[in-house]
DNA sequence: AAAAAAAATGACCGGGTAGTCATTTTTTTA
DNA sequence: TAAAAAAATGACTACCCGGTCATTTTTTTT
């Protein structure tokens, strides 16, 4: 998407670029966010970024695949077949999203902000994509315990699958309302949003996954 | 908070320009509402809405008051100990404020939309607001349950009250990707949001408190 | 070093907003 | 009906924004 000249940039200034745009759409909705003041910052004039990118819009697609590949080199490697059942196998997405983050904040917190994104109709439908793929997955997984008996079947399988994606985003906001956690904060410091909570953060997701047990579990086993 | 103009105002017009902003602010986020679109769709001068209110804020504290004082006189005499378990209690919360949503859209949706302001600084203090409310609340509710022993209370009083916030919560977030409910449309042409799904929304109420249940409640009884 | 290609620039356009306030219109009081 | 009080008005200010494009600067090629 973005056009050769972009590509071409020396990578000091393509980061630069990448970082400040992630910075700004991590921290605000699409429609806050300003190129304006971005370019500001940057010392870069305007027009510059309508020569790299198609647009506001194109920009932050480019930003979007960008932080999308960088996550997916953390959680692609983990596959349910390696646990002997869905809850450690959860814990272990959790623990290398938690890596990401250490790693990537600016990535990890953009992706964490798309959905703050929703009421500009243009972003809306990459939203929409964003989270069909999420729901299939997680429905996906449910039919597979659901198969194997490890889930109870009483429940429709939408109910169960929005049920965990609703929960294991839970445990963010739970994160930033009981524990302090403010990734806006963090993210305008350049911090990671979960560094030092590390320990925190896995009993937290531990307590969860101890409700989601409970609530989808087959109790015949 | 709206000045003695606005309260002398003839009922008709203050009634017309009360349900022109909520409408306006249940769609948009507090920062996208344009006070200048309105005003032209109402056909009245920019400056009375200065003389009624205090700036935008004052006018959107307005309304929240408005909205909540609404809502209240449905759920307000709903009382836990007329219930044999949390389960029925928490039915009766949502069948009335299913009757809220029936007869007043756009206070009901103009609550559901509060959480998208969040981005406005001026505004998050006033969702900070109802959000510890709402917490407390749940959090009481969850105490009394794990005394009475009703709830397993091996886990933290906070993470079952979120818990059980988020998964109400959930249930509308459930209507609009499952059952196709829009609120935005149906705001938009002044219907109800609910209507004419009372009934399938009582279903999905019924399969998230089968969730809840089994997540929360005593083990041993 | 000269010519050609590539990249960077920023003034400018059209559009939007919240909020102000001197003036006019309407209503109430006397 | 005349004077006073209350209410409504809308042009105006000061500020944003995304996007454009003719011009200038830099880099590459010849």
């Amino acid at each position: 998407m973005p056009s050769e000249t972009f590509n071409n940039l020396n990578p000091v200034k393509k980061k630069a670029i990448t970082d400040a745009f992630l910075r700004e759409f991590a921290i605000k909705t699409y429609d806050e966010a300003s190129i304006s003041k971005v370019v500001r910052q940057l010392g870069i004039a305007k027009g510059s970024i309508y020569q790299y990118f198609d647009g506001k819009l194109g920009l932050f697609l480019y930003l979007s695949d960008a932080a999308t590949q960088v996550k997916m080199k953390y959680v692609a490697g983990v596959q349910r077949s390696d646990f002997p059942d869905y809850w450690t196998f959860f814990r272990k997405l959790y623990e290398d999203g938690i890596n990401f983050d250490l790693e990537n904040p600016l990535e990890s917190h953009f992706l964490h902000n798309l959905r703050n994104s929703l009421n500009s109709p243009s972003v809306a439908d990459l939203y929409a994509k964003f989270m069909d793929q999420t729901l299939a997955a997680f429905r996906q997984m449910v039919k597979h315990e659901m198969d194997i008996g490890l889930f109870r079947s009483d429940l429709p399988l939408d109910t169960a699958a929005f049920f965990i994606y609703k929960s294991s985003l839970a445990i963010y906001e739970h994160m930033e309302i009981f524990v302090g956690l403010s990734p806006k904060e963090r993210i305008a410091q350049n911090r990671s949003v979960f560094d030092g909570m590390t320990e925190k953060m896995l009993q937290v997701v531990d307590q969860y996954i101890a409700l989601m047990k409970n609530a989808l579990e087959n109790p015949n086993l």
